[in-house]
DNA sequence: AATGTAAATGATTGCGCAACCATTTTGCAA
DNA sequence: TTGCAAAATGGTTGCGCAATCATTTACATT
């Protein structure tokens, strides 16, 4: 006794296979009879559709395509976890591709999932080849970039500027009194580039950027690594008084390396971090992050790809970032009635 | 011009379609030249395969499903990162569902993954539904569950116990010197029960379990919810001196909130999480916890289903735990020739 | 060259479902 | 009651592939 099929329950419930067919996939189009007449059957029979043959016969899947650059990295747990919300009892399946940041295993992959072509596409980052554009091209069905905006998009993109995000955290540890400001980085992928970028035009604004202040390395991140760079740099650049650290993995790995080394913070070294997923708000020091919105880009991603009219939603969706400054950075007060209170006194002598 | 399937490449390279389906998948049983033609073909065409057809043809899939209880918590990611490895390069993919610790999602999700039948299934615990395991049985697929042990499995069970890792531990925690220890957990699901059975078992058999020694929530665990559950412990239990924590986490957030309150890690407060998920080992002081064997789990799941011959795998997989003893318990230095080299002098007097 | 055997290749069929179009039934106005 | 439109239901076909069995070819042995 093998799986009941369409023709089963048709039997069962004495109507025929195409009958039970629509009245499981449109159901508003049959009579209310019908309808549980069917569903009694499908219940008695413990019928359950066959995904491949349902695929095979309409020529597209109801799989959304997620390409992700690493699984372990827990800023893409977030952003499947939007995704995931979004597509929660809808009749959409997610079907997940690492990539371990290549492109090419992007494109190697994503060819295996193309066919028959998925209800939607989503991909991080803009960095695909030449041949997985063409690939989704020919393929038609709805493309969602995510993690990062450009004016050029396959069809629609989601993010935010790294490059602004790195600029204003970078700005801010100007802002809050640190002179010698440092960059730690690892996982260099394409968005960590741009986080560089940012820093580092925000220095040169001011004329503050040193010439041992980037150490980066491709490694994946971790907090042992966060602590090894670290040491790595203040090796170079002895000066340093601040890290703006690529994620909060290597920004917790810096606290601690401060730690072990005696160095107060935020007053000796200024540490910040990237994503403010979670940590950074509860340490001690509580150490400013960048907030990103990763499971807003998810939630949207899933969304766009899962309405009838996704035509409606802009093609470039910034959703910004917001620095949350904490105790990491605040070296000084500045209070000005408190310095003014001092002024005054100061001339009343 | 829409894909090109077999009877395309078949016809490019001037064999039948069936022939080149052989030749796709089982290449050591054509011919060099045919094999050559036919690759050419399919590069010149493009040609990749449709899935769905493969599939309803054969009527069985090639993809793993694994059903995990939450897509946010470290612990999956890693066990996921260890299937994925041993799929990798094999013609296997996989499918994730997320159950989120509900035993009757699980079986919702199951059913519609069940047909037509995956390759395998993977499934986090053994707190299946009835329905779920009848569904299997019929299904016939094999079966690995994971993350623990029983004498009962399925087919496999790969995983270690739950119970022994806590015992050990908080026999760790009394060996330290540490009177009045206190449990500290969220999300409490059937393993995390285990532990807490595994600790009161250990402090019951030295007479040492306190009345309100146990602080549990069904919240999911993260830093913030270890510091406020730490609160609520000592305001119930003043005397306690040590704490072990149903994970990492929370484990963090004790000893965030124990810096914040001036207390002395591991003097006044022992700490022990579970699952030794890289933090604990770097943080200042470090962490004691219990090293779990996560990814192994994962990719010796994944290589059973993988394999030809699975049968030659025992049934119950136990890949045990170690206690990774750190700072954070290290409260008294035992040294016995130092405590007899004193007793010496002692008798000498 | 004849025969036998293994290797290589081909033809037919059906997996379960949905698109498409055809037919039947229902409801309602005249 | 009849007629007719709309609603409800059914029949046929093919999606692309693999299982099964049938046939052809290659090659060794005598």
């Amino acid at each position: 006794m093998s799986k009941p099929t369409l023709v089963d329950v048709g039997r069962e419930a004495g109507v025929s296979a195409i009958t039970v067919s629509r009245a499981l996939r449109s159901p508003e189009k049959v009579s209310d009879s019908l309808r549980a007449k069917v569903d009694n059957a499908v219940r008695k029979l413990g019928y359950v559709p066959n995904q491949s043959a349902s695929t095979l016969a309409a020529s597209k899947t109801n799989s959304i395509v997620v390409m992700i650059p690493s699984t372990s990295n827990n800023v893409f747990s977030d952003v499947l976890r939007g995704i995931d919300e979004a597509l929660k009892g809808s009749r959409f399946t997610l079907q997940i591709g690492n990539t371990g940041y290549d492109p090419l295993e992007e494109e190697r992959l994503l060819r295996s999932f193309l066919n028959p072509a998925p209800a939607g596409v989503i991909l991080a980052g803009i960095e695909q080849t030449d041949a997985t554009k063409q690939m989704l091209q020919a393929v038609g069905g709805p493309v969602v970039q995510i993690m990062d905006v450009c004016s050029n998009p396959i069809d629609w993109i989601i993010g935010f500027s790294h490059e602004q995000a790195a600029r204003t955290a970078t700005e801010h540890l100007i802002t809050a009194g640190y002179q010698n400001i440092g960059f730690i980085g690892a996982q260099m992928d394409p968005r960590s580039q741009q986080r560089l970028t940012g820093f580092k035009s925000a220095l040169q604004a001011k004329d503050m950027l040193h010439q041992d202040a980037v150490a980066v390395t491709n490694r994946p991140s971790d907090v042992g690594l966060g602590s090894a760079m670290f040491s790595r740099l203040v090796g170079n650049f002895p000066d340093c008084d601040a890290v703006f650290c690529n994620n909060d993995d290597l920004a917790l790995g810096v606290l601690f390396e401060c730690q072990r080394r005696g160095l107060s913070v935020p007053d000796q070294i200024g540490i910040c971090g990237f994503n403010d997923l979670g940590i950074t708000s509860q340490s001690v020091p509580t150490v400013t992050s960048v907030t990103t919105p990763l499971k807003e880009i998810g939630r949207l991603a899933g969304e766009i790809l899962t309405k009838d009219r996704p035509v409606s939603y802009q093609p470039v969706v910034d959703l910004g970032s917001i620095l949350a400054i904490r105790d990491s950075t605040r070296r000084y007060q500045f209070d000005n009635q408190d310095i003014n209170r001092r002024l005054s006194k100061l001339r009343a002598n």
